[in-house]
DNA sequence: AAATTGAATACTGTATACAATTTGACCATG
DNA sequence: CATGGTCAAATTGTATACAGTATTCAATTT
């Protein structure tokens, strides 16, 4: 019997739309046309409204009843909202988890310096959102780890820009080396703190590539 | 134009829905039919399935791909990890709020007092969560605030058996006098230590309620 | 008697159709 | 030139229809 759930249509579709949406090819604040964007992805509108009430629950869209579905904007509001969150669970679930064995060691080493050597922006996300994860995966809290997943994915649209800068990039690894050295020395709190920390770099970067540039692609919804 | 936003049918239909999960009117762990559901409510499959996949997205539910629909079963490990997660959430948003104003304090006064006279159990549970949520109205992170109210939407399933037990309300509003206390001493992190003490309580009755006799209704999914 | 197969049935997933509401353009009016 | 009202087109919300997948149960085989 079906050990791995093959994902229906409307989940798929969910994938689909919040990568459109963490790439921008979903404008900020648009509206989102629901006949022109089943016509795009080539199905009907019930199982993409599936996903897009979905995406709601996940924070990437908003509904005004009768007025449709919007992209909910990235805004340093929001962002420093959500950070903080995360350097919240993340801690908590770390320290449920105790630390790592030795041989959950060599794999978060071997996971980082993938993470370094990694070329692409989007790829250097879901290495970083897996290391985070894996330091955690023997958290007994089921729903916390639930919720950390969660957040991954509202922070995904911020992070982009922040793993595009090898600067970045470079002081993220340093961090999670830090983690590292501690878990060897046995030090948990040491882990937990550096753990704050990694989670705290990510902010600065992040709202100062809000505050200027901001994206670059604006109108452009989806064709006709 | 329009401040409230009237809901639309498929939002009434998840109020309605989660209501007969908190009540046990749809039995734990059962399937849910959509077609006798649908009939019963008196609207079609589709918005039904909206409301649906809301429930999941807070946790009341789980889906399995075509296989439907199933009511989240009350469990002793579930239970044991929403409780810390609140414990973790309402402090950090109370810290963030800061203390209480003195009229707020007044009005926190006058909301403990009517949850310890009020004799019916779902209206204790409503006003013990107004209670929580008034002590953080003034957190700045609003997406906290949105997390606890999704928690204490989880939790609500539970706390009914506790508010039901008159002694299980006398601690609570102790604690809840402990706080006010302390607001008016202007000592936050006593507040805060009051908070998680109150939020702890609840464990250990709901615990014992879990594992003795649970919940009286058992089978009766919905009539024909 | 137990196991297994296969057809009938029930149910979920998706598409389409229809109803209700909103939007936007056009025109009349101040 | 601005303002407001009316109507058509566009869009969301809901219902229904259909297709594909699970489940059940009886018939058949071992």
């Amino acid at each position: 019997m079906d050990l791995i759930a093959i994902p229906n249509l409307s989940e798929r579709i969910r994938s689909v739309v919040r990568e459109r949406i963490v790439n921008g090819d979903l404008a900020a604040d648009s509206r989102i046309n629901e006949v022109h964007l089943a016509r795009d992805l080539e199905v009907s509108r019930t199982p993409l409204r599936e996903a897009l009430n979905a995406l709601v629950a996940e924070g990437a869209l908003v509904t005004k009843p009768r007025r449709g579905f919007f992209v909910r904007p990235l805004s340093a509001e929001e962002f420093q909202q959500i950070y903080p969150i995360r350097a919240l669970l993340d801690p908590e679930a770390l320290r449920l988890s105790g630390l790592p064995t030795a041989e959950r060691i060599l794999r978060l080493k071997a996971m980082n310096q993938a993470l370094e050597d990694e070329p692409d922006a989007e790829q250097r996300i879901l290495l970083d959102d897996a290391w985070h994860l894996e330091w955690v995966a023997d958290c007994p809290n089921l729903i916390l780890l639930e919720l950390i997943r969660q957040f991954m994915l509202r922070t995904r649209r911020y992070e982009l820009a922040y793993f595009r800068d090898p600067r970045n990039l470079a002081t993220a690894c340093d961090d999670h080396h830090r983690m590292l050295t501690a878990a060897r020395d046995g030090d948990l709190e040491r882990v937990i703190e550096a753990l704050k920390l990694n989670l705290t770099h990510g902010i600065e970067p992040i709202l100062e590539w809000l505050g200027e540039g901001k994206r670059p692609k604006e109108v452009h919804n989806q064709e006709e």
